[in-house]
DNA sequence: GACTAAGCGGAGGCAAAATCTCCAGATAGG
DNA sequence: CCTATCTGGAGATTTTGCCTCCGCTTAGTC
């Protein structure tokens, strides 16, 4: 792979640059799973133990690093979700799926940044929308048809239930790491078809446009990439 | 009380500056309630029709500014605590206590973030740890003892469930208002004692000191208070 | 109506943080 | 041993927010 020819695309690097350049990608996983995805592109370099020129040369900009991890970021909470979807019990593939995508948040402060909507970039937003969209609304799907979940939820929940466990995940994290965990059962009983009557919710659950219109890309100025 | 002789402390101001300083606090507690604590005094004054120079005069710093308006913007949620105490029914006073708080919030995107422990001064800490915490906790000892709430809920679980439902709240504020009343009421669902078996939650709850400890002032650079 | 203490406006100084550039020297690899 | 490639990190640049300074204006008094 190191000496490959150039596939109609770029050169090959150089040893010593390859290898640089995977010393700041393993850096950032770090540094974006520890801090989330403010650290800055020098930060990274001092971790990898490269000079800043190193890293600005590698990678035009920190949305370009960040693109370079996302995907592997992002596959674990695809793979929770599929996971899921091949649970014999429906409602325990949807606990699971949530205990799973939010240990995993728990772990990873970047991909919490993510799922959270906050400070996403354009092509987090297509993730969100086009690849995970669709597996919340089967995960829910299932559990209604099953008839283990009140029938007036809908996929988009989920993506609330997650933003709202991980404000609390996000105080929480120092010093009690699970406390969201509570919420998230509490939350759980909230959701389960009771035999006795379901109190009828106030306000409709959004449509997935409407969702993520929301979660979208904050117009804020700087077009949240730079 | 203009020439309310100065008793004691300061010189009575003119009457030019006194209008100046009402027409600043009233451009304050505006842009505060729609964009929060991150406003700039120079943004204030502007809005207020005043110079930056005089805004400076009156209120040393943001802080100042912020705290000269503190008291106001938490006595309605003060006052809301005690309406939900003197219910006569403790559950109905619980959800309302939630349902005006929250409602507050969303009008006020400034004491959402106090409520939220979102950069709060040493002011605001104190604040929630000595006025609203003890409030919470006998609204919910109130509850319990009425058998209409699980017994395994504490006070410390009013300020999580907030802090989750503010950060729904935060992301959909512009296009769908209520959307957090769906997510409360799903809560609600769950923090309800059942006649059936409650599901024993994973995680205790926090201590009234672990909670203030988790919500204090983050020990972010810059002392929070400007 | 004129005098003065008090107040006014807002340009701009200062500081912190983040992004990215530049280039003299080091190094891989033929 | 030669050169295309890569390296480090000082610092230029930009952005953002906080606050000060000072020449001019005005309220209020004698």
């Amino acid at each position: 792979m190191t000496e490959s020819a150039p596939a109609g695309s770029q050169r090959a690097l150089r040893r010593d640059a390859a290898r640089n350049r995977e010393r700041l990608l393993a850096a950032a996983r770090q540094l974006f799973a520890d801090h989330g995805f403010d650290v800055t592109l020098d930060e990274v370099a001092h971790r990898a133990g490269v000079g800043v020129g190193t890293a600005y040369r590698r990678f035009a900009n920190k949305g370009e690093l960040l693109d370079a991890l996302f995907s592997e970021q992002t596959a674990e909470m695809a793979a929770a979700a599929d996971t899921a979807l091949t649970d014999p019990d429906p409602w325990h593939g949807l606990v699971t799926y949530l205990e799973m995508s939010l240990a995993l948040q728990l772990r990873d402060k970047g991909l919490a940044q993510i799922v959270s909507g906050d400070r996403v970039g354009v092509e987090q937003h297509d993730w969100n929308r086009q690849v995970m969209a669709p597996k919340n609304r089967a995960i829910v799907a299932r559990a209604r048809d099953a008839g283990v979940l009140r029938d007036d939820v809908t996929g988009t929940d989920l993506t609330f239930v997650q933003v709202g466990l991980n404000a609390i995940l996000a105080r929480s994290r120092g010093a009690h790491p699970d406390l969201y965990r509570r919420y998230l059962h509490l939350l759980l009983d909230g959701l389960r078809a009771e035999p006795g009557t379901p109190t009828p919710l106030p306000v409709a659950a959004l449509t997935s446009d409407e969702t993520h219109a929301v979660m979208g890309p904050p117009i804020t100025p700087g077009t949240a990439r730079g």
